[in-house]
Parts: C-alpha cells; sequence; structure tokens
DNA sequence: CTGAAAGCGCTAACAG
DNA sequence: CTGTTAGCGCTTTCAG
C-alpha cells in the first residue's frame, strides 16, 4: 500500500504527455478544454494529488513560510499565530513551525533549520531577530517579516500597531480619570512594542504636565510583573494607577493586587493594559486596555510578505495599524465634565 | 544575491564526487575521517548546507508531520502544540501546521494539504478524523496519532491522559467534601475525553451511592459553559458543587457564579475542573483540578509516531497517562476524618 | 571506502 | 496548445 500516483501515470492513463498533467494543476496555465478533462479525470480514477515537494524542488517556490515563535503564554501569540495560519492557508501558503528558545536571540539552529527547509519567506513572532539572521536571509533571498515588533533596520518589514498613539489614549484616559500617582510595569525594553507604548505613554503625559509616579519592570513575564507590582505596592505612597505593558502582565498585577494587597481594582487603584486578548474581558479581569487589531494585523503581515516573495523588487515596508481603547472597569472612569 | 551552494560545487572544491558529500551530511555513513575532513572544510568555506526539500524529494522521508489544530480558544492546546513542536525539533522534525476549522470534521482539504506535502506523519489535536481522513492516511501509509483525543478505531494510535480515573478523583474528592447535590457542565460528546471525563466522575458517584444531581452542556466552548451554568443556577434547588470539564469551560462558570448571581467560591459553590491549564492557579481562580502531563503526552506523542514512521510494522497503540488531583482553593475540602 | 549513474516527481523553456 | 527535453539537489544502488 501506499503506491505513488505520478503525473507521469495519469499522463499515460489520460492519452496526453506529462507536462500537459502537470499545466492542468499548475492553475493559470494554458490547456484546452478538452486536455484538462481528460487529465482530470484520470486523475480523478487515479487518486492522483500533486507532490508539492517535487514541485518546490523544481520551480524553487516551496509554498512554506517559516514562523519563528516563541513565548506562547501570553495569549496574544496564539490568537496571532491562529490568525497568521489561517490567512496563508486561504493563500496556499502553509506554516512551518519554528520554536524559538530565547526570547532575545534566535539561536544558529532555528535560521539553519529555516533556511535548509527552503522556506519562501520568514515572519518573525515575538524574536528579536539577531543581524545573523537578517543577513543570511537576505544572502538566500528570503523577505522576513516582523510580527508585532520592529528594528531599526531599514531592509526588515515589519506590521505592528500603533504603539505610541495607543499609549498615548492610555495616559490621556488615566489623567482624565483624575489619577494623580501613575505608574508603568514595564516589559522587556529590548522590545519596540516596549518603547513605544511607553514613549507614547510619556508623552500623554507630559501634555498635561505630569510624569511618571514610579517605574519597574516585569519583562513580559507574569512572575516577574508581580514581583514590579509587589515592588509598586510596598512603597510608601502608592499609585493610584498603573499602566502595565500588556495584558498578560496586567492579569498578574491584578492578581497581586488583589489578592496580597486586599486593594479593590479599580477603587483603591486603578489598572490598563495592552493588547486586549480575549482574556480581558472576562467579568473576572474586565480590563481596560488598548486593542490590538489582530486581525488586520495578520492579514497585512500576509500580504506584504506575498508580495516580497512574488516580486522581489518590493521595497521593506512599516505598517503601524491604529487600535482602539478599549474601556471597560479595571479603571476609574473619567468625570464627564 | 542567493546562489544556491549545492553539494556538488562543495565536492568539485573537495576533490571528491558528489556522493562524498552526501555520505558526510547523512548520518551514519561509512566515510573516512579524511574525506569527512576535506568536505567539512569546503562546505564551511562555501556556506554550504544541505537542501532538506532535494533530500525529502530523493529519500521519501520530507521530516515534516503535518500537526491538525483547531481551537486555540483552549489554552490546553497552545501549551501542548509548543511542546510537541519542540519535542519534534529535538528530534530533528518539524512541525507544519494545519488550522481545521471545524471541530468535528477535518475538511476534505485539510486531508488533501496534508498528503500533498508528504508529511511523515499526523498529529491531530483537537479535531475529531474522520473516517476520510484515516482511511486516505492509511493508503498513503502515513502514520497518525490522536492527541488528547482516541476513537474506536483500532487502528489509530492515542495519547491521552487517563480522564476516566482522573473523573473519579474528582468524584471522590467531591463526595469527601461533603457535597450533595453535584452538577456537572459537560463538554462536546464526541469528544472521548468528555466521555471518559463523566463515565470515571459517575462511576466516583456512583461508588458513594450517589448520582448527578443536574447536567447541562457547555460543548467545550466559553459562551456555552456559560449558558450552561444560568440553567443550573436558575433552578429550583441550586448545586452544591459543580465538576466542568475543562478549565477552560470552569473559568468561564465561575465567572457567571461570581458576578452574575454573585455567588462565592467554594462558600457557596464549589467547581472543579480539568486539565490544569496554567491560569488554573492564578489566583483570580485558585482552581480545584486534575493535572493533564502534557509533557508527557507530547514525549510519548511524537515518541510513538517516530517509531511507527521509522519501523513500518509497529502496531497502533493507545496510551492513558495517569494525572494527579491539584487541591486548591475553589472547592470545599473533605473534613479530615 | 568511494565514484558513477540512475532516479525522486515535477516545472519550465523550447520547438513544433 | 502540446510534446520533448533538461534539469531542481540530493540519495542510493552498484561496481570498483
Amino acid at each position: 500500500m501506499g503506491e505513488k500516483i505520478t503525473s507521469y501515470m495519469v499522463a499515460k492513463r489520460a492519452g496526453v504527455s506529462q507536462s500537459a498533467v502537470s499545466r492542468v494543476f499548475k492553475p493559470g496555465s494554458s490547456v484546452s478544454e478538452k486536455t484538462a478533462r481528460k487529465v482530470r479525470k484520470a486523475a480523478e480514477e487515479l487518486g492522483y494529488r500533486p507532490n508539492t515537494l517535487a514541485r518546490a524542488m523544481a520551480s524553487g517556490r516551496s509554498r512554506i513560510i517559516g514562523l519563528v515563535v516563541a513565548y506562547f503564554e501570553n495569549q496574544f501569540y496564539p490568537e496571532a499565530i491562529e490568525k497568521l495560519a489561517n490567512t496563508l492557508q486561504a493563500n496556499d501558503y502553509h506554516v512551518l513551525m519554528f520554536m524559538s528558545w530565547d526570547e532575545t536571540e534566535a539561536p544558529e539552529t532555528v535560521i539553519n533549520d529555516l533556511l535548509d527547509y527552503q522556506v519562501d519567506g520568514i515572519i518573525a513572532a515575538s524574536v528579536g531577530v539577531t543581524d545573523v539572521l537578517t543577513k543570511r536571509c537576505e544572502a538566500a533571498g528570503i523577505p522576513v517579516m516582523l510580527f508585532n515588533r520592529h528594528q531599526n533596520d531599514d531592509k526588515l518589514s515589519a506590521v505592528t500597531s500603533d504603539n505610541f498613539t495607543g499609549g498615548r489614549k492610555l495616559a490621556e484616559f488615566l489623567v482624565r480619570g483624575g489619577h494623580e500617582r501613575i505608574a508603568h510595569v514595564a516589559g522587556w525594553d529590548g522590545a519596540s512594542t516596549q518603547r513605544d507604548r511607553e514613549a507614547g505613554f510619556l508623552s500623554g503625559l507630559a501634555a498635561h504636565g505630569m510624569t511618571l509616579f514610579a517605574r519597574s519592570c516585569g519583562n513580559f513575564h507574569r512572575d516577574q510583573a508581580q514581583e514590579a507590582a509587589r515592588v509598586l505596592l510596598r512603597a510608601e505612597v502608592r499609585p493610584d494607577a498603573i499602566f502595565v505593558s500588556n495584558d498578560h502582565m496586567a492579569f498578574a498585577v491584578m492578581d497581586v493586587i488583589r489578592s496580597e494587597f486586599k486593594l479593590r481594582i479599580p477603587e483603591d487603584i486603578s489598572i490598563v493594559g495592552y493588547d486586549d486578548v480575549a482574556m480581558s474581558e472576562w467579568p473576572c479581569f474586565d480590563l481596560t486596555t488598548v486593542r490590538q487589531p489582530t486581525n488586520r494585523m495578520a492579514e497585512e503581515t500576509v500580504r506584504i510578505l506575498l508580495q516580497m516573495i512574488e516580486n522581489e523588487e518590493s521595497l521593506p515596508c512599516r505598517i503601524a495599524l491604529d487600535g482602539p481603547l478599549v474601556v471597560r472597569g479595571s479603571a476609574r472612569l473619567p468625570v464627564d465634565e
């Protein structure tokens, strides 16, 4: 069992050449309706399916996209990956997953694996792409897209949400809510998302003549975020609001505030996050946050990547999509004037 | 840019035949140390890397495993997938992701894609594998593993946790906690996990001469679980404990209980779940549950699959791994006697 | 141990 | 539009 049906066998049965069969299965080829019918019939009867690998080999296009990920812990990524994979699938591409151990560096071996598989393109989500990766991919002519991150490298295309503006919106909102001691639990400083969100936030505060009351770093990890929250709350004077750099850490912070410090949210302290992952809406958290437009981000990422694959000359581009402030119950509301 | 370095080029530079190069890069081939050194040196200088696709083509082994998934909404799956991907990667295999839209059926097109890519094996997580898939894969000689599900089909290998025993443990625990009106929020009946957990739970109750006080179905989805909870709680007489079929739904149920019915957990009602996903430990939920040994499940799944790939004759096998009851604060504790 | 030669299954010019 | 002819880059007998 498991006898492979080749295009050659189909050709013989249909009484045409092997290349005719190939053409019938390649969208956009010129074949007469008559030949196509014969071929399709024979293929059907034999249960023929074109071999993607052979096709990749011969054409130099694998229709495989390498997706480099890490940090599934943060719900945002599973959600995003699901959408990326679906969008890619709708375009007849598929995702080869590469787990990267380290947030700061895509190890040499992952890059090698990626290249060895002759992927047509790469999407890097949540990994700092090292120069090495960039250079090797450029040399190999493989386009790279950064998802939810950008780097100073001009040759890299990136899709993010507009983190600066989002941060600013959050600051506006807290200030209008009458908060006076606004603190920040930051993520990893190496990430552009962190830097942009914080910069936007600070600029929002500055616009009202305010500055950060306190700052503590959670590095985007739950346990570190909890520790960061403890530091903030053990202080002589406590903040009356905290902007946590992503929802994932915000949940951690909220847990600490309620279970360890017995404070109420938002009566005693307001919390806002960033991402709007599914859980943020759950009554237990009911988190005010900025939504990342994951669907559109995935669509744009795929669109740009495919364009780069099809059109060698297309220039790298960086896109920042706007996301709305989602007001829920975790932060005191502005008093309408 | 992007000039491909082939084994032939390496061969020329090293002054050996192309097949010599091939042998050097194939683990376990017989090459003299001298040749190997020359080849490795030339390869290094040229920056040569073997082309996985060409290798797949020639050898008939792609080292690609198709992973069919859906339902990322439930944290259990991202966690499991991460582990599966890592384990596979450690064995020099990689994961091609296939998103399946429908929980009940792996659509025709997914199967085709899978087969077209010449995957060496398939892991189906969270999809009811239709007979079609099974048959086609068998015909193609591709081994299939079910992850966290089993089917009546004897030809399919499956790795699950011991859901029956787990369900039983939960029943024991609730009974010993003195609960008298024990209800169940069920998942999708088409899933073996649901049937096994419930059967074990019922048998546990029966052992103490008890039966289910009420039952309502949430189909493993958050919104349906919430509705199921409402039905249970709007009844004349409310349950004093609920076994929810997985943690994902348990969170939904807890949210409804607290925010809509203003009841306290566990003072007014006890909740237990199943899976022990990361969130279950969060103070906000602090859920008593049965742990699925995800790491071991992933390891076993990979081990068996690779064995089937390497050894055509290895028989299908079904494994159910034991998982511990994890006691936290969401259910009243048994009074020690 | 090593080289030569024959493919793996398909695509892509190239004539016709 | 169609068949012929080369490969894609590697593995794998098979002699030597």
